[in-house]
DNA sequence: TGCAACTATCGAAGCGTTTCGATTGCGTTT
DNA sequence: AAACGCAATCGAAACGCTTCGATAGTTGCA
């Protein structure tokens, strides 16, 4: 394997030369440089990712911790871990995979030992214990989700507040007064995820604000529990006009299919707005409005962050991505009273 | 951070024997590797990853290339993903996560620069880009998965010829002789991932041996088409009294709601096998005889080769993994004419 | 003409390990 | 008593890069 010798000796410099005309960090006649890159391409060579580590500051790799667990949804999750791969390496940085068994000795390990510049974290429950091994490591972190104590934390989220409160005022200006939400399943509210809950409070509160009526159901992931919801949520609201869903791809089909089935038409008869999916929405029948969860959004800025944070501090802070809306023709005026 | 000569001037020796005490590749004594681990204990050492990486002749680091595009099952494999990335830790690797986009550029990049001792090759296409990069790098590898030309390689996967004639032979032995099976989308059989295909090849040639009729369908991935496809089967084999699913979870719920929907109880009129499903299956009504495809049984395996090849040649071999048999109630000897 | 200010290049000192030969001191064997 | 073998330890040479501080050679300007 060709080292930065042989490639200094078939250009005829010395490997400081090689080095700097490769970085760029000194000025290098074009002519030498010319001769350098030849040879770098006669020879196929490639610095050793090793060296770099040890004589440079940087490592260029970024530690990913993305724990998986049974209410973990895996599309949403894929998705999440594919874009902040992409977002890195459009950054020359790797991404090292941390497993949910060593969440926090991986932490300790990899950054420690020096083997990443930072650390981007998935899936932040509230209460969070890789958040206090990152306070005493001190490494360049940023989070994606929002842990409740953010102190001297860089954080990044789509801001699921003004998602709700979004889709509650496009609702309200097309003249709904009565609006249900269906959220994901018990446990992953007990669990602690995060959003959920910042979605919900977000749309109890915007709703309060705006005077509308509202109610809100928890179907678990499977079956039976959908119709359930439905049920539970025109008992409650028995005038309700609209639906948000903020909930998994499955249980949105499930939903749209039971809608059909007891004859009730979208959005004639019931507008609905799906809020906060990492999934293609266009695909139901018909195709709903759309608050879309676009993780790609959120990891290029964390890893933009992260990589601001290897270059130096900065300081700490919330980042929230503000929602986008997507028009696909689910919502309309309420029906006149039946 | 704490480096090799602060243990040793803390130990009170030199650092060639901090480096023995903690590899163990000569004998130290017990009283100086106990003040050596003192030292370590109470300085916080963690010997730094680049400087290994370049003195020694290992990385501990595998990269993991695990395509994902639009067929791509999230679920499957992500449980992938993560049973290698638990099986390389047990080991002492950590995985690097390279993206589709940089399939073929990824490994030669990673590779050449020495960034990790070897490959593991996820979601394996018959005719696959990476398979010749490979070759053409000899980096150790492992695929997961089976490429045509298995020429010079090292390959493991679950045996899905023999989960196909397991499932046939179970389903012969409780007197069944017209068998329909239900497979993936066209799409995954269009596109190239090797196991469908497999599957269903196994399927057939059971299926002859056994002199046993046989049923094909493919329904896409959405809705109505489950019920076209379980219709095309009836209307082929008229007499089909069991039914192996080798299919996503979704399109496996989908025919258990039809079967139910129509009347047809399990195993009463018709017997289901569920094959070759990554998720579990015991939450279908009625629970489903299955045949498992177990990530952690293959990428263990895997792993284990991918660290034989760190060590030296070892001979290029395709292992398959014996599949397993659960048992859950759902065949029954076929019911006699209606 | 002389000197300052550049530009282009080189040499050498690290970076923190691993590992290959010593070297030392002891107990055993002849 | 000389010779040997072994266990425990040390010193120093890599590993391949980055980067700092020279050094020559050029140009510009007083």
């Amino acid at each position: 394997m060709a080292s930065i010798h042989d490639v200094a000796r078939v250009a005829g410099v010395s490997i400081s030369t090689v080095s700097y005309a490769l970085s760029g960090k000194r000025s290098i006649a074009d002519s030498t440089r010319l001769r350098i890159t030849n040879a770098v391409e006669q020879l196929g060579y490639r610095p050793n990712a090793g060296a770099r580590m040890l004589a440079g500051t940087r490592t260029n790799i970024f530690a990913l911790t993305a724990p998986f667990h049974a209410e973990t949804y895996a599309p949403a999750h894929m998705a999440f871990v594919l874009a902040v791969a992409q977002a890195a390496r459009a950054h020359d940085y790797d991404v090292l995979l941390l497993t949910q068994d060593e969440a926090t000795s991986g932490l300790r390990r990899v950054a420690s030992s020096r083997l990443v510049d930072g650390i981007i974290v998935l899936d932040v429950a509230a209460e969070d214990d890789r958040v206090g091994v990152i306070r005493e490591l001190g490494t360049p972190a940023v989070f994606i989700g929002i842990p409740r104590d953010t102190e001297g934390l860089v954080c990044v989220d789509l801001d699921f507040e003004a998602a709700a409160a979004l889709a509650i005022s496009r609702l309200t200006d097309a003249g709904h007064r009565s609006i249900g939400l269906i959220g994901h399943s018990p446990g992953v509210y007990a669990r602690g995820s995060n959003f959920p809950p910042r979605f919900r409070d977000g749309f109890f509160s915007a709703a309060a604000a705006e005077g509308v009526a509202t109610a809100f159901a928890m179907p678990e992931r499977d079956g039976p529990s959908v119709r359930a919801a439905l049920d539970e949520l025109y008992r409650t609201l028995p005038g309700m006009t609209a639906l948000v869903l903020h909930c998994e791809e499955t249980v949105q089909a499930a939903v749209m299919d039971i809608l059909r089935e007891r004859g009730l038409r979208v959005p004639q008869d019931l507008s609905v707005i799906s809020a906060c999916a990492s999934f293609e929405t266009d695909h139901f029948e018909p195709a709903l409005d759309t608050i879309p969860l676009v993780a790609a959004d959120s990891c290029t800025r964390a890893v933009e962050l992260a990589i601001e944070q290897v270059a130096g501090p900065i300081a700490p802070r919330v980042e929230l991505v503000p929602p986008r809306y997507l028009e696909r023709g689910s919502i309309a005026p309420p029906a006149p009273l039946r």
